[in-house]
DNA sequence: TCGCAGATCC
DNA sequence: GTAGAGGATCTGCGAC
């Protein structure tokens, strides 16, 4: 049988690991985060498990500097210090190496790659087939047969194995040596080998490649000109130390019997502890099969600390958190993360005592709404046939009102029975006394609203409870109830089935499953509301839950039941004429390209553009290596071709069409008429609400052929008209306010346009003389700021130089010297607190305040300094929504709320009560959240939603 | 079915 | 030197 030695870089496999892993959701437990070990213990079992090892070693760099290192005063003190969760985590990852009984090696004095080099010497003599497992950064490889890139996922690496002619290939390197001269390249490309000043790391690899490697780059100085050969001839000894250092050696003095590095089974209780410890409960099935619990082990808890020492406070009951970068891949991370933590052994409905009763007789009925008539609040669920709360079926109700017993109750198709059962419980369910307690409460008042129910009474929405403690987060019932009581509820697949075509209908399950089901819900949900009340109150968040996010549950429901009309007709109409808009577009293009394809697909757009018409010399490129064809690309193009503008407009009428003016006429319900857009409350970090379904707060309103979209959002009849109320500048307003900014404040005060006011003070002159590209270079700094943008974002923005951008940022800074006393007090805060608050005090966490990742850093620094102005913008419309809502019940007006896009409000309005509302909604508006600066609204009527706005 | 690119809004 | 504006949703393409 083959000798087959695989030698781990330990320190590059860990650090990958962590890196990999830093954007998606943190795993963790008791505070640290996990995902490095995590991300190491999959390397190791991947091997095991796939390579067939028959030797194996990890070997570890010495950490202090040692010879290799030493000599080198800036190595030192360029070399980043190790992130502080990895280094919590290390001490794990040496104990899971231990479990495995794998052998550990250190390099003392040398780099690990060059005991794995001299290792893989010595081991070919000895006729082993040696394999290094290494990230694909480190070029160490090379002295392998057999190189290994490892991809930590979460759920494990993706091991590639490739030979070395694989790798020239892929790194487009011609021979062995011209890798080790790249090796020896300046820059901090390895290991953070400081370079020489003024040369970066893409320039000097670029030199080295031209002239062959660093001894030809030396001697041939005088060629170079300027400041370059300055720094070359300046600093060429450093240069060539970076060589020697990063040069693996193959004969390090490392006395070693191979043959001791033959596998051993792990050593199952250091194992069993170690998961335990760090709840990896699938891994532990990986590893010792299904049977695999960690039920006996003791749960790690270590208090978090930052680089100084000092406790971070974790999130209110914050078990397991997303970071702060809400994209995608971090979405789809933390899906995977969700997977992981539902596989894990979790209680079930199998595991716990419960009493779940069926009341699906006039008496049982009878008995239940005595009961809930008795409690101060009670929790309810509604089982229906869809997620569309505007239009599915009540299916059933369940209540709880003490952990462990619950009731179903089935609701007949059959509409005058439903009727007739629903007519029982009104007198609980309207019952203003009683509190009602729900996961997505919104979703249940809606449908029983259609059903003629008219749910009242204070709310507590576990869901809303657990987006204010943890925004970033998700906050779904299954997840919940996983993280906080440790349960897995019944998955409504194993009701319904998988999502799609073959999904079946909550109707069609047999009753005694879905009271189950539905019971244990309400249990769940139940049991959620008394884990998080005291989470609440701890952190001084119950007011917002309480005053703001539960009572706007009865708002946004009525908004969404309420829905907008749309003019059908009006649209039909446009899209006839887009059509043939696009038609035309279609064919000038294949004529100026001279060849079809499809222009919806940037792909082939982009070979046309760059390939056929090389309308660029050098074309940026996608992350996937596609043609970058966004709109400011084209833009810049415009002059090239006149091909571009065609395309501009094609893109423009296309989404246009296919996303507003055919989708929306599909998305009229067919028992109203009308369009019932979902606001989701919970989604949105930052405290905004969001739309979908469809999403009304994007319909178009920049461009001409856009706006024509709001034409067809009307009243409701001719008896209507739309009103429209929006704050002016309120984002700008607030940065005034909390940085109490003097000059800022005083603009406002005023009465100023504030644009012009900045461009006034940043350019020197009188607001009069102030020209139109000066306003708005102003008015893109004043949003620059609100997000945290770099010099480099606002040249960009403009297409003025980096220079320019500076100073302009420079003056503006000097004129609003509060403003940038904000930012940088608002990112201390961040620091030592681990989270940032809006005037309301609702919270943002931001772990990554503190990364040494300055990537990672940055993007927590911008969130630092935009989410109190965002969100506080959003307490603010989100309390005049309440107050509005309150008082045109109260003043018995026939005017509805039927839409919100973030700092706008629009109303659909009984002709004859424009002016009352007019002042009421501006009011209710304007002093909803008072600032010390002024807050002005600004609104409109008109028989559309364009001319009202 | 899913990720990406590109579009829309505040 | 890094990457390069915060928050969302929707659509079509193209790989799987």
């Amino acid at each position: 049988m083959d000798k087959r030695l695989f030698l781990l870089d330990g320190m590059a496999l860990a650090y990958r690991a962590y890196f990999a892993l830093i954007r998606a959701p943190r795993m963790t437990s008791g505070g640290m985060n996990t995902s490095a070990v995590f991300g190491f213990a999959n390397t190791i079992l991947d091997l095991l498990k796939k390579e067939q090892p028959t030797h194996m070693a990890v070997v570890f760099d010495t950490q202090a500097p040692t010879d290799r290192h030493i000599g080198f005063e800036g190595y030192k003190a360029n070399r980043q210090e190790m992130p502080e969760d990895l280094s919590v985590a290390m001490p794990y990852i040496f104990r899971l190496i231990e479990g495995f009984n794998i052998p550990v090696l250190t390099s003392d004095g040398f780099e690990a790659d060059d005991i794995i080099g001299t290792l893989a010497k010595k081991a070919e003599k000895e006729s082993f087939i040696t394999y290094m497992v290494t990230p694909d950064k480190d070029f160490g490889q090379l002295v392998s047969d057999k190189i290994f890139i490892y991809k930590p996922g979460i759920r494990g690496g993706d091991v590639e194995i490739m030979g070395v002619q694989e790798i020239l290939e892929k790194w487009s390197i011609d021979r062995v040596e011209q890798v080790i001269d790249i090796l020896g390249l300046w820059g901090d490309a390895v290991d953070n080998i400081p370079g020489i000043p003024g040369i970066g790391e893409k320039t000097a690899k670029q030199l080295i490649k031209t002239y062959g490697s660093i001894e030809n780059l030396i001697a041939n100085s005088s060629q170079l000109k300027g400041k370059q050969k300055e720094n070359v001839e300046a600093h060429a000894e450093q240069g060539l130390l970076s060589k020697r250092l990063a040069t693996i050696l193959l004969d390090a003095p490392v006395e070693l019997d191979i043959e001791k590095l033959l596998i051993e089974e792990p050593d199952r209780e250091k194992l069993e502890q170690l998961f335990a410890e760090l709840e990896f409960r699938t891994l532990g099935k990986r590893v010792f099969g299904e049977e695999f619990t960690i039920a006996g082990g003791q749960a790690l808890r270590t208090q978090q600390t930052d680089l100084f020492g000092n406790d971070v406070p974790a999130p209110p009951g914050g078990k397991s958190r997303a970071a702060g970068l809400n994209n995608k891949e971090a979405l789809a991370a933390e899906a995977d993360a969700t997977a992981f933590a539902q596989a894990a052994t979790l209680k079930t409905i199998e595991d716990t005592e419960h009493r779940y009763h069926l009341a699906d007789s006039p008496e049982t009925r009878a008995a239940l709404v005595r009961l809930l008539e008795k409690q101060a609040a009670f929790c309810f669920d509604t089982e229906t046939t869809g997620t569309d709360a505007n239009n599915c079926e009540l299916v059933g109700l369940s209540f709880c009102i003490e952990k462990g017993e619950a009731w179903y109750v089935p609701i007949p198709s059959d509409m005058e029975e439903a009727g007739r059962i629903l007519n029982e419980f009104k007198p609980v369910l309207e019952n203003e006394r009683i509190r009602k307690i729900g996961q997505n409460l919104k979703f249940d008042i809606i449908v029983l609203r259609c059903c003629g129910v008219n749910v009242a009474g204070k709310l507590s929405d576990t869901m809303l409870a657990h987006y204010i403690l943890e925004p970033d987060g998700r906050h779904g019932m299954d997840l919940l109830a996983g993280n906080y009581l440790a349960y897995k509820p019944v998955s409504i697949t194993e009701l319904i089935g998988k999502k799609g075509k073959a999904q079946g209908n909550m109707r069609d399950v047999v009753i005694e499953t879905i009271k189950d089901y539905a019971a244990e819900d309400a249990d769940i949900t139940l049991q959620l509301k008394e884990v998080f009340d005291p989470l609440l109150e701890e952190s001084g968040l119950r007011h917002l839950v309480e005053d703001i996010e539960n009572p706007l549950i009865y708002v946004l429901a009525e908004m969404e039941r309420e829905g907008v009309a749309i003019d059908k007709e009006g649209l039909a109409l446009y899209s006839r004429e887009l059509e043939n808009d696009i038609k035309r577009l279609e064919e000038s293009i294949y004529e100026y390209a001279g060849v079809k394809f499809n222009i919806a697909s940037p792909r082939q757009l982009g070979d046309v553009l760059f390939e056929k018409l090389l309308l660029e010399p050098k074309p940026k490129k996608t992350k996937t290596g596609q043609y970058q064809t966004g709109e400011d690309i084209l833009l810049r193009l415009a002059t090239k071709h006149d091909i571009v503008q065609h395309i501009l407009d094609f893109r423009q009428l296309q989404k246009l069409k296919s996303t507003y003016v055919d989708a929306l006429p599909l998305m009229i319900n067919p028992r109203t008429g009308r369009v019932h857009t979902s606001y989701n409350q919970a989604v949105a970090a930052t405290g905004r609400l969001s739309s979908n379904n469809p999403n009304l707060q994007n319909i178009p309103i920049r461009t001409e052929k856009g706006r024509e979209v709001r034409k067809a959002f009307i009243p409701r009849d001719k008896d209507h008209v739309l009103l429209s109320a929006d704050y002016s500048q309120i984002e700008l307003r607030i940065i005034a306010a909390i940085s109490r900014d003097e000059n800022m404040m005083q603009a406002f005060i005023d009465g100023m346009d504030i644009h012009t006011a900045t461009a006034a003070k940043v350019y020197g002159i009188s607001p009069e003389e102030v020209s139109s590209s000066q306003r708005r270079n102003a008015k893109a700094v004043n949003f620059g700021i609100i997000y945290g943008q770099s010099a480099f974002g606002l040249s960009q923005n403009l297409g003025i130089s980096r220079t320019e951008a500076k100073e302009v940022i420079d003056a503006y800074f000097k004129q609003y010297p509060g403003i940038r006393q904000y930012m940088t007090d608002t990112v201390e805060f961040a620091r030592s607190k681990g989270y940032v608050q809006t005037i309301m005090g609702r919270r943002r966490y931001l772990r990554d305040i503190n990364s040494a990742n300055a990537t990672v850093r940055g993007f927590a620094e911008r969130n630092a300094i935009n989410a109190p102005i965002q969100g506080s913008a959003a307490d603010m419309i989100k309390i005049a929504m309440l107050n509005i809502h309150r008082e045109l019940n109260s003043s018995k007006l026939g005017t509805k709320m039927i839409l919100q896009v973030h700092d706008e409000l629009v109303f659909d309005v009984p002709r004859g009560e424009e002016e009352k509302v007019k002042t009421l909604v501006e009011e209710q508006m304007k002093n909803a959240m008072p600032l010390e600066v002024p807050v002005l609204v600004e609104s409109g009527t008109g028989s559309t939603w364009l001319e009202a706005h």
